[in-house]
DNA sequence: GCGGGTGTTCACGC
DNA sequence: CGCGTGAACACCCG
């Protein structure tokens, strides 16, 4: 799933339907996802849903908490006798527990919350509240749209004019923009579906050069990224792969993307450009040569 | 069979 | 340590 809009979306189903929810039972049918002591969690009530970048955080009321990441398939499906009675539609995800469902969590008031992930790439961790700022992801990323990453910020990002690290450095980053913006570090949340179609929403070609930006062309991109994202919200994330919200529901961002997945379709700008797909920074990347300077 | 896939994460070279 | 590149993780789909 995963960019900020699809992590934010199941979130907010965490906040609807899991919050006030005791756990009673964790039961892990696949090892290497769950680390940590399971029993740490159990009897416990979840009291909050977080989201950092692409993580996922939910808070207990024992001092301990649950550090998720679903990487590109991880499903987080929740299902009650209420939920089933007033059916969901639609519901990509079928018959549960499944042949990728790894975790269950067995809920009060006959609930459950399944961990499903095709190729377990991801994680839950279980550990102390306190310490879940302190895990690398966490810890090390960078502002994000919507929260603390302003105009000036992602200005300042992008040329370099700070950085935690080394504030007086300046010069500018000699890597393209496209796998910049994407860094968690720089700045969380942007993966590569939005990243592509924000490139594209504000003309700017993915193998620029950062510091080759100028000042309009930042502002350019800052709100492009928060239109796309919003445009996602709206139609709760984007489903290419197996994305799916708290519900199994799919979302329709895909239906509306610029150029991400567009290769060798003719430019939505109606230009005469063929969409292109080059690699840069390992990742599939998609642009429009004739619009995109 | 092959290429490609919404993401980290680690190993390695400079 | 910072930066950049490439592979690895596991499995499905066209």
């Amino acid at each position: 799933m995963p960019e900020l809009p699809e992590v934010e979306t199941i979130r907010r189903g965490l906040e609807k339907y899991v919050v006030g929810h005791k756990i009673l039972d964790v039961e892990e049918i696949n090892r290497g996802i769950l680390e940590g002591d399971a029993t740490k969690i159990l009897g416990s009530k979840i009291t909050a849903a977080r989201r950092i970048g692409k993580g996922l955080i939910i808070n207990l009321d024992n001092k301990y908490s649950l550090a998720i990441h679903i990487k590109l398939t991880g499903q987080l499906i929740y299902r009650d006798p209420k939920t089933e009675k007033e059916p969901v539609s639609p519901d990509k995800v079928g018959a549960i527990p499944n042949k990728f469902t790894h975790i269950i969590f067995t809920l009060d008031r006959n609930a459950r919350l399944y961990y499903n992930d095709q190729r377990r790439f991801g994680w839950i961790r279980i550990l102390p509240t306190e310490k879940v700022l302190e895990l690398p992801f966490f810890k090390e990323m960078g502002p994000e749209p919507f929260k603390d990453l302003t105009e000036t910020t992602f200005s300042n990002i992008i040329s370099r004019r700070i950085t935690a690290s080394s504030p007086q450095k300046l010069g500018g980053w000699s890597t393209p923009v496209k796998p910049l913006i994407m860094d968690q570090t720089k700045i969380g949340g942007i993966g590569n579906i939005y990243a592509n179609d924000a490139l594209f929403e504000a003309k700017i070609n993915p193998k620029r050069p950062a510091k080759t930006l100028n000042k309009k062309e930042i502002s350019k991109l800052y709100k492009a990224i928060i239109k796309v994202m919003e445009k996602s919200f709206e139609e709760g994330g984007a489903s290419e792969l197996s994305f799916v919200n708290i519900l199994g529901q799919t979302g329709n961002y895909q239906s509306y993307s610029l150029v991400y997945g567009k290769k060798g379709k003719p430019c939505p700008r109606n230009d005469g450009g063929m969409i292109e797909r080059i690699e840069l920074g390992g990742r599939g990347t998609f642009f429009c040569p004739i619009c995109q300077k």
